[in-house]
DNA sequence: CCTTGTGAAAACTTTCACAGCT
DNA sequence: AGCTGTGAAAGTTTTCACAAGG
């Protein structure tokens, strides 16, 4: 499975996921490809090549088996196991990133947040405990994290990201609205509200 | 102007506007593709390519003007002027993005904000009124608003976005973590934490 | 007959490299 | 000499359309 794969293919695998759950849940055990075109909207072409660049899942003249096709595309992502995230900014964002219920059903846990504000650390928030930021370094190994959410302010982002890189952080997702200059083993994911704002406002203006 | 500009180019826009409101406060009034490079890491093509959708903007063997830059790129995306936008559900990551301050500074302008849980109707967050989903459409005819930011939890989210539409809203970012169905001259563009995250999970693992 | 899996075509986006203006 | 603006090439992603299997 070493072929380029686009990267909006997996985050669709992401849409087929939550909803292969929900049909589970129905008690629903076979799926089309068609049946993923009238629910997602997402063309019927397009789920089978999606799930194609990774092996062959379903059965010609039938469809695809629901549970199996969970636990494949789990597998797929690296989310068939728990996966161990921290977020570093416990502003507004940052809270309502941790106490979002959307990541611990796709088996994502957020399980430490740091802060530099002495008014924050010690406190919990969902269960989590809210620590120093010079205590990153120790947490990260001992807990062996390579995932970060990043929500601290622009001016500080940069300076923060590289404390996470130095405390063995090897992929970030980016809410500050700059871009990060990390070594490129590092990989990152640049989420900017504003940006996709702005790119509505400008659809809307060209219609 | 009316090829078909690439989505990320208009993404792209926003990060060199912001940059270059920094240089303006600097007292910078001369830019050079190559110093766009060195400073966002975007290479210096990619950056003359995405300006030249739009114009001519800059002047060969000099560079552009910062502050005309600024002015032009808001025109292109269409904050030249202030865009009144509204907001659906105050949960947590609601209530984040009306504090936010990274749209205020675009020119993005969270005008009023809508649930349907009483306790929050009347009440304000950053000099917001929370008002009553049956406020939406009087709210929205009114004002002439287009743009809705959609918070609310992916169990309403199909429902309480077709009373935007049928309130008059043309385009929605939409945080809720399912595909909305609308009609197709309504425009949706998908912010999906999960799935971001999951992008990140995939990419690590497939280093 | 129904639905998958997939090469091939089409569409789209980025990168290249250089002509042309200052 | 320096930097922009841009066609053309390369690379990427989506769409098409159909052969093959149940």
């Amino acid at each position: 499975m070493k072929k380029n794969i686009p990267s909006d293919t997996i985050k669709r695998l992401i849409y087929y996921l939550r909803y292969l759950e929900e049909l589970k849940e129905k008690g629903k055990d076979m799926i089309s490809s068609n049946e993923i075109n009238i629910s997602l909207n997402i063309p019927s072409n397009q789920f089978r090549k999606d799930i194609s660049y990774f092996g062959k899942f379903g059965k010609r003249g039938v469809g695809y088996n629901v549970t199996n096709l969970i636990e494949e595309i789990k597998k797929i992502i690296g989310i068939d196991k728990k996966i161990k995230v921290i977020l570093i900014g416990v502003g507004r964002l940052g809270s309502a990133l941790i106490k979002y219920r959307g990541f611990l059903t796709l088996n994502m846990e957020i399980i430490g947040a740091f802060d530099n504000d002495p008014k924050k650390i010690g406190k919990e928030i969902n269960g989590i405990k809210i620590m120093n930021l010079n205590e990153l370094k120790n947490f990260v190994k001992k807990e062996n994290v390579k995932v970060c959410i990043l929500t601290v302010p622009a001016n500080n982002a940069q300076q923060v990201a590289l404390i996470a890189v130095e405390s063995g952080i090897k992929g970030i997702l980016n809410f500050a609205p700059v871009k990060l200059k990390l070594p490129k083993n590092i990989f990152i994911n640049n989420v900017d509200m504003a940006s996709e704002l702005g790119y509505l406002i400008f659809k809307l203006k060209n219609l």
